[in-house]
DNA sequence: CCTCAAGGCCAT
DNA sequence: ATGGCCTTGAGG
């Protein structure tokens, strides 16, 4: 029991507990504290050969080369498995750090240099990115440690064992901390001084000689070919360090357990600090589960009592954490010195310190007024929206800026000429890019080779590189970044300056520009295959352009009937195009269904409504079905590789451990035996796996408030409701997951995973599903024919239910046009949701499935076995629908097209950070 | 055959 | 990790 995580050590979910921790730490360096240990404990367990493997087969790039380097890197899974063919370039071996505390070996190096001063006298001219302006006095290992630290990816989940369930496999994560060598390496070859390689017109000059010296092969360049290093490394993510924080501040000596309680609530800005909680909440459950197995269901697990409001919130660092899409990012900051008490709306300081006014309390309640996400508090500097790396590889391409990447594609006479974008576009972020530089204006002289600018980094352009002109370094630096989905993040305020000499500085704002001017992240091929035009519509639209301007320099307007560029729809649901994604199961699903039910047309009354509402929200369904990655390369799975897998004890583990999840396995094993997609599921093992989602569901448990009328005593403290909700919520989602019968299937670390990504989404569906099956009695009057009239009725009650239950919950009246203007968006969306699902007559047993299918759907990264397990309900419910609703033969494809409303609704949620609204809602459906 | 925008290689 | 240089390969 090696993986005992004995710094979790929580009594129950609710409270995230590290009593092993001095209290004076603050949670970062708690939450750091347990990787790190949890890290070592994974190093000493992994005898298995995968770990090992995983650390001594990494290609020699990979090799740290210098330390120093404020960032923790996360080394994850070479994306294309051949080992690399070159031999080590760099002699030193420094492998004997890896799988080491780094922070330990490096907290005790008296400076960076001075263990390899090789490579502090390498440095390039150009500065690499992490490598602080002014680096005179190195930044404290550990402190830099604590500035950025990024969780690995679900894609850094490497098989293996799962020590705390005795079983031989492990879903661990191993971040691997290295040293950056790229901080002070003297790579540099971006300083100028050398050769430029901007394209000669004539090809010949550049073809000559250089027989490839590793490969050779022609063949080996393509998709076939050997690991490179540059595709070597994996998704890690880094972040510039162009400021970096002051020392840790000491926290006063507060019982760790408050503290953590109360920074999570009240610190936290909002839906990042609740995910990290639901993490830490659901970690604790789970480990108390895997350590004793027999106290999980009564006296570890009981729902969390009522706590005392915190005391007086700490002035500790902020401490932004979590994650929203994909990977779990935190970000360290020093806040500002002065209280500001900045609107930007968190529990913060308002729920623990200005509880006692109302308009305060009105405040934590409704959120109002909060700023844009992910702006840094006191920047009144106008830049564009942040960029959430992890949502973009979610497949959120929303937060993008749709104009241009449209633009991108759009031959409009003003922006179509790259060359003059880079002067002309006004783009909120990187206002003057050094005015000095040549803005070349192509007009009538175009035909003359001079120099191209690059729109990034106004290096020399070698030409149109995924959309716009760019040099080869950001070309690199675009492919190298969407290829490995990698995350950066800027410590600064995400308005660096790029330009040549600085690019490497900051890689967060460098991708920001990218995307920003108009790079296409679907140029970047996902099954790598070198050369030659893609008859995809992207580069068929690019080549135009390219063409055009150099032809005729005329303004032109190519319709852009860009399919892919679908997912510009703000919605950030499933529907939004992959790109180079591969689709994720549920999308296949619906793609499949899709083509089987095109005539169904059923819902579009509903849509027609929410429509009146929302003009832009575009309906899911109407796009999805149609859309297919750029390239249509899908990975196939084989299925039979995983046969053996099962065979071999996975059953037999299971009928010693969970009987009644056999039958599932077995089934599963048949899955991958025969695609399972094209048999019929057995009717009574189908209505055996529903009956028991439907047993471990709890439905209206999960989708109501118990105690509302506690709640709604506005004597009682505000904070304490709302830590009382939150609590709640964390507990039954955790519950419900510990009863899913595939729980043992997969590693606590998963579960934690799927359900730190999910709940939200968990949460509408519930509710949404609870008020369109229980709610009807409560507005029989509704139709539910799907008209708008419906819908803004349904709309308006729910508002008043709402307004209703604030008022009292706050003790003061909340006009409704308050509640319109705050969370009137939210309702109607969710409310929108649940016409839905009340139109298609949404069953118990189709609503269970969902609910498992929501969850295990990972727009990317999800394993194998994720969409094993999410293909087999996937079948369950095909199979229920099938024989429930023969009728309806496109009821299975209606369901499933369903879910990017609810993920759209789950957005709102998150945005709000109101999550108790839907609560709120259904517990008027209950008194 | 040429073009050129993909991806790969590999020294830094 | 970066970026200069190379190969690739569909399209013209």
């Amino acid at each position: 029991m090696c993986a005992k995580m004995s710094v979790l050590q929580g009594r129950h979910l609710g409270i995230m507990t590290l009593t092993s921790s001095p209290c004076e730490l603050d949670n970062m360096s708690l939450f750091q504290d347990l990787k790190l240990k949890r890290r070592k404990v994974d190093s000493r367990c992994s005898s298995d050969g995968e770990s090992a493997a995983d650390t001594s087969t990494s290609s020699p790039d990979n090799m740290p080369g210098s330390p120093g380097c404020p960032v923790v890197k996360v080394k994850t899974e070479c994306i294309r498995s051949s080992p690399s063919p070159g031999t080590p370039r760099d002699t030193r071996d420094l492998r004997d750090l890896r799988g080491t505390d780094t922070r330990e070996v490096t907290a005790d190096r008296a400076s960076p240099d001075s263990v390899f001063p090789e490579a502090a006298s390498s440095r390039g001219a150009e500065e690499r990115f992490c490598t602080p302006a002014a680096s005179a006095s190195p930044v404290s290992p550990l402190q830099s440690h604590t500035n950025v630290f990024t969780s690995p990816t679900p894609r850094e989940i490497h098989r293996g064992e799962t020590p705390d369930r005795g079983t031989n496999s492990h879903y661990l994560v191993q971040p691997k901390e290295e040293s950056d060598n790229s901080v002070f390496d003297g790579g540099g070859r971006g300083d100028g001084s050398s050769h430029p390689s901007h394209r000669t017109p004539s090809p010949s000059v550049n073809r000559i000689e250089s027989p490839s010296p590793g490969t050779g092969n022609p063949g080996g360049g393509g998709p076939a070919g050997g690991c490179g290093s540059g595709a070597s490394s994996g998704s890690g993510s880094s972040s510039c360090a162009n400021q970096q924080p002051g020392p840790r501040q000491r926290a006063p000596t507060v019982p760790s357990h408050i503290l953590a309680h109360h920074q999570f609530w009240s610190q936290n800005r909002g839906v990042q600090g609740y995910d990290t909680r639901l993490l830490n909440g659901v970690i604790s459950s789970a480990v108390n589960f895997g350590q004793n197995l027999s106290s999980a269901t009564d006296e570890g697990m009981k729902p969390p009592a009522q706590r005392v409001a915190p005391a007086t919130p700490r002035p500790a660092p902020s401490v932004i954490m979590g994650e929203v899409g994909g990977v779990r990012t935190m970000i360290w900051s020093v806040p500002p010195l002065e209280p500001t008490p900045t609107p930007t709306a968190s529990w913060t300081a308002t729920t623990a310190s200005s509880s006692t006014s109302e308009e305060s309390a009105a405040h934590v309640l409704l959120n109002l007024r909060s700023e844009p996400r992910g702006k840094p508090p006191g920047t009144s500097q106008s830049f564009g929206p942040p960029l959430n790396m992890e949502r973009l590889w979610a497949g959120d391409l929303s937060q993008l800026p749709a104009a241009q990447q449209i633009q991108a594609l759009n031959l409009t006479a003003s922006s179509s000429q790259p060359w003059s974008r880079n002067g002309n576009m006004v783009t909120t972020e990187a206002p003057s890019q050094t005015p000095s530089a040549p803005s070349l204006q192509p007009q009538e002289h175009e035909e003359e080779e001079q120099p191209m600018i690059c729109m990034i980094c106004e290096d020399k352009a070698t030409g149109l590189h995924y959309g716009i002109i760019t040099c080869e370094g950001c070309k690199g630096f675009f492919k190298r970044t969407v290829q490995n989905r990698r995350v950066y993040t800027c410590v600064a305020e995400g308005i660096c300056e790029i330009t040549k000499a600085q690019r490497n500085r900051c890689q967060y704002c460098r991708f920001k520009k990218c995307i920003e001017q108009g790079m296409v992240l679907q140029a970047v091929r996902e099954d790598r295959m070198p050369g030659g035009r893609n008859s995809g519509a992207v580069y068929n639209l690019y080549k135009v352009k390219y063409k055009k301007h150099k032809k005729t320099n005329k303004g032109m307007n190519v319709g852009v009937g860009l399919g892919g560029t679908g997912g510009i729809n703000g919605s950030g649901s499933l529907n939004a195009t992959k790109g180079t994604m591969a689709p994720t199961m549920l999308e296949k699903h619906i793609q499949a269904a899709a083509a089987a039910a095109q005539h169904n047309q059923q819902h579009g009354q509903l849509a027609g409504a929410l429509m009146q509402h929302h003009k832009g929200s575009s309906g899911p369904e109407s796009q999805n079905t149609s859309q297919q990655p750029a390239s249509g390369h899908q990975s196939v799975q084989g299925h039979q590789g995983h046969a053996g897998h099962l065979v071999n004890g996975t059953i037999l583990k299971t009928a010693l451990t969970n009987p009644s999840e056999v039958v599932h396995l077995r089934q599963r094993l048949d899955n991958a035996v025969s695609s399972s997609r094209d048999r019929a599921f057995p009717l009574d093992a189908t209505l055996a796996m529903i009956q028991t989602l439907i047993d471990c569901d709890e439905f209206q448990d999960i989708a109501t408030l118990r105690n509302l009328d506690e709640l709604l005593d506005h004597k009682s403290d505000l904070s304490e409701k709302l830590c009382q909700i939150g609590d709640s919520i964390v507990y039954k989602l955790v519950q419900w997951t510990k009863r899913l019968p595939f729980y043992l299937e997969l590693p606590v670390e998963v579960h934690t995973r799927l359900l730190t990504h999910k709940w939200h989404e968990l949460l509408v569906l519930t509710t949404s599903a609870y008020q369109a099956i229980h709610g009807q009695q409560k507005w029989t009057g509704v139709g539910s024919d799907g008209t708008s009239a419906d819908f803004t009725e349904e709309v308006s009650n729910n508002l008043c239910t709402l307004q209703t239950c604030l008022t009292s919950m706050m003790g003061r009246p909340i006009t409704m046009d308050q509640l319109r203007q705050d969370v009137g968006l939210m309702v109607e969306k969710i409310t929108y949701v649940t016409l839905m699902f009340r139109q298609v007559k949404l069953r118990m047993e189709e609503y269970v499935c969902l609910k498992v299918i929501t969850m295990l759907s990972q727009a990317r990264d999800g394993t194998l076995e994720l969409e094993q397990i999410q293909e087999r309900y996937m079948s369950c419910l095909r199979s229920f629908v099938e024989h429930s609703a023969p009728q309806q033969p496109g009821r299975f494809h209606d369901l499933l097209v369903r879910l990017p409303e609810v993920q759209s609704a789950a957005a709102l949620l998150l945005e709000s950070k109101m999550f108790y609204v839907p609560f709120l809602l259904n517990s008027a459906i209950q008194r």
